[in-house]
Formats: structure tokens, sequence, C-alpha cells
DNA sequence: CGTAGCTTTGATGTAGGTCAAGAAATGTGG
DNA sequence: CCACATTTCTTGACCTACATCAAAGCTACG
């Protein structure tokens, strides 16, 4: 496969749909790219793919399916930081820091691709424009999480679902897995209250209320948005965060 | 002034200390670290330094004072997402994004060093390990973001309280403003709600059971660690996500 | 076709919120 | 250094959002 082949089929990779809708790559950029790609693996529901505290974790990007990052609590109970679905990077933090600080699950059967720590570096040095690329697309995973914690500590337990549901639907959109309707959901209710600091019971009310109101129906693994716009209003969901333009490329 | 002298006062400084804990950093690294430091800036408490919405934002390392970055919600109430302390770098997301997506509030009056992007990405490609030591330390406080998000969805008001001191302990420790003992704390029982997710009110409560079950006080802008170790252990504190080696540098 | 994981619902308990009001600090101008 | 204002702290009474417990109906998959 010659560079135009390669950077052809990297751009309809999650990964890359997702940086390009901010920034612009060149093809040299994409077949680097490319070569963080390769070494593909596989991970089955059930058996965690990062764990906490364990030493010289890699990375992944994942490429299909859906996984979770959570901590374990002394007590028994777990939160769940972050869903990260396709397009995502998975475990940055744990290149930096040499061990990593919490776990990661697959949700659905994954398909992810490791990315080692010097073939990241190397990548970074060769073309500038994917590290800022990359660093903008983790900043903006940090600006997710922080929603993520407004929601736990000042939102009510529907406006925080809805809230949820709408950025996760947003984000989903990026990569060309779901639209203003809705989207496929592999997601449990028991999932969901780890994610959103509930008990499942009262995820399950909340649903059910949502549901009733004409909000969002989240049944048999789709989410559809009723009332787009109402539920908007009612989680005081701002896209600002998700929306900024692109990094300011060097 | 010559470099070696430059090397010695900013050694001092605060931002400083905290890298040097985890990294050695040559004479010329510091010279460096010293031209960031340069354009000193004060703010008085009441006026935010930092707007959400705000465009070409630039961003600050903290000298001295105390700040806290906040979102504010529809209905009007805040949350405050993570407190600032000497030595921490304060809006490096706006530095990518174009546009802050949250404020930033001083609590005591403060001294911050304006960091322009241009200097940044300057440093950066002049000393690689200041840049990682930089990145390292960015994935340090996000680390603690997700700390605080836990804290938030799924420990009791006593425990998230307990937990949110020694955290701020530790920190403040590592840039020399304080000790197992105890610091010197300007948080109001008001921050210390929005930072928690509770009401004021509870927060007085909680301090109180604290205080009367002899694991810390906090008055008179002062925290006391009256039993540490009983402390760490009702709070599920670890400090794993705080003692990280250094990072890998290149 | 059985068993394990989900979803749904009802009954009851509790952590933490809200309202209210007084007491201490803290700051400000004279 | 004092008088006054403002913020901060403290406590009590009451209320609500959400948790917990329990149990029945679904779904799905080996």
């Amino acid at each position: 496969m010659n560079e135009t082949n390669v950077a052809l089929s990297i751009q309809d990779s999650p990964f890359a749909r997702k940086l390009l809708a901010f920034v612009r790559l060149s093809d040299a950029d994409l077949a680097i790219m490319s070569d963080l790609y390769r070494r593909r693996r596989r991970f089955a529901v059930g058996v965690d793919m990062i764990h906490q505290g364990q030493t010289d974790q890699c990375a992944y990007v994942l490429a299909s399916g859906w996984a979770c990052s959570y901590k374990l609590l002394p007590g028994g109970g777990r939160q769940i930081v972050d869903i990260q679905i396709p397009g995502d990077f998975l475990g940055l933090r744990s290149i930096l820091f040499r061990t990593s600080d919490h776990n990661v699950e697959p949700i659905t059967p994954v398909q992810a691709s490791e990315v080692r720590q010097r073939d990241l570096i190397a990548a970074f040095s060769q073309t500038p424009r994917l590290a800022t690329a990359v660093l903008w697309a983790a900043s903006r995973d940090e600006a997710m999480v922080v929603e993520h914690l407004v929601d736990l500590g000042r939102r009510t337990a529907t406006e925080r679902t809805a809230h949820f549901l709408l950025e996760l639907g947003a984000r989903l959109r990026l990569v060309g897995l779901g639209d203003r309707k809705g989207f496929l959901c592999p997601l449990s209710q028991y999932r969901l209250a780890d994610t959103l600091g509930l008990s499942a019971v009262h995820v399950n009310r909340v649903l059910r209320e949502l549901r009733e109101e004409g909000l969002v129906t989240f049944q048999k693994g789709r989410v559809v948005f009723d009332d787009f716009d109402a539920l908007v209003e009612m989680s005081g969901f701002d896209r600002a965060y998700l929306d900024h333009e692109g990094p300011l490329l060097i």
C-alpha cells in the first residue's frame, strides 16, 4: 500500500475523523498517524484493559467498541470517570506516569491500537501538527471530565442524566456514530449509575421520568432524543466546551 | 544577573520546587523557566482573573496567594473545580482552546506570572525536559480533578471533606507551605461548600463532627490534622496518585 | 431451556438541603 | 482606636432527594 492509500484508509478511522473535524492534517501527518494505528489488539468484555496500580502500561486508541475508566473505592463501590467511544485516547496519562491510577474496562468487545511511548514521542517529533492535535484532543477530554464533575457536584439526578446523554450524543456525532435523533448505547443502567454517582434503582426512575415527560427514551440499547431542545434547556447543556475552534497550530 | 544567579533565585519559587521534587532540571532549564516567570501581575480579591467564554486568555503560574477555578450554572449555583496554590499552572487549557471554559477567582491577593503561548512553545522547543516536566505536572493536576470527581460521586460528605483536606495538605507540603501537622487555609466554608458540592450549612456540621472526633480542626484560617492516620483511614485517602515517580524524560 | 444479568416497581430510611436567626469575626471609614 | 457594616460561622427545626431493601418480570445467551 502506498502512502496515499494509507492516508485514505486511516481517514475513515474514528480517531482521524475526530481530529479532522477541527484540524487540517496533511497526507504525511495521516501516514504517521496510521503507523500509530498498526498494533491492533482485541479485548473481550469482562477483562480489564488497564489496571489501577499496575506499571508499564501502554496507551490505546479505541478503534471500535466502548470502554470506561473507573476508580475503585475501599468500601467496594466504584466511580466511572469517563466513557470511551471510538476515536478516544485511553490511558494517555499512564504514558507519563509510569503507573496507571485507574482501571479501564471494555463495555463491549473492543478493538484498540496499542500506542507505545516511544512511538508516540517519535511521531510527535516528526509532526508537531499531529502532536498539537492530540494534545488538543486530550484537553477536550479533560474539559469533559470537568463537566462531569459539575454534573456530580451541582446538578440534580435528572439534569445530570439528561446532560450526560446529550454530551455522549454530541461526542458520538463527531465520529459519525449518531445524530440529533439519537444513538446506539450499550450502557447498562448499573454502569450509568456508577457514572452518574447514583444508585441503579434511581437511574431507572429518572429514565422513566425523562421518558414520560417526552424528553429522552433510553431503552433496548438505544437513546432517542424525543425533544432535543427541551432536553438542552432543562439540563443546562452548553455545547461551548465541545465546539471549540481547533487548536492554535504551531 | 548571570545565568547561575537566575537559576538560584528561580529555584526557590514554588513552581520550580514542585517540578524539582520529581525531575532533575539543569541550570539552563531553570534559566529558561525563569524567563517564563518574568511578566509578574497582581490580582485583588473580588475580580476574576480569567472569565468563562472570554477569548485570547493567557495562562499563569501562581507565584503567591490562592485562587480557584469554577463553573457557573444556569440556576445561579456554582461548582469549584480546583483550588490553585502557589506553583500551580492556571488556565493551561485556554492556551490550546482559544476561549476559556471556566472562571478563575483569586481567594487571596495573588501574584502570578503571565505565560504567553508563544513563550511557552519557544521554551518547550528549547528544553524538552522542561516541556515534559510541565506536561507531567499538568497530568498530575488532572489526576487530582479525577480524584475530586470520585469525591463528589461516591464519597459521603464527611469522607469527602476529609479527603479533600488531606489532598490539599499533600499539595501544600510539596511547595513548602505546610507539614504533616497542618497548614494555613484561607478558604471560607462557603467556598469549601462550592468545592465539595455541599451546602455551607452542612460543611459546617461536617467540620464540627470531624473536630469533635479528634480528626481535623479547621478554624481561624488554619487546618490542623489532629489524627493524621485515622483521617487517612476513614477517608480512603491513597497518596499513590500524588506520589508518582517523576515523568519518563525524553 | 435454564441461569445469570438486566430492568422495573413498591416500601421505607437517611444524608444532606433549606430556612431562619443569632453570634463571631473581619473589615472600613472616621 | 472605635462604631458600624459585612461577611463568616454556628446551631436548631424541618423537609426532600436519593439510597437501600426486597421481589418480580425480562432478555439473552450458552
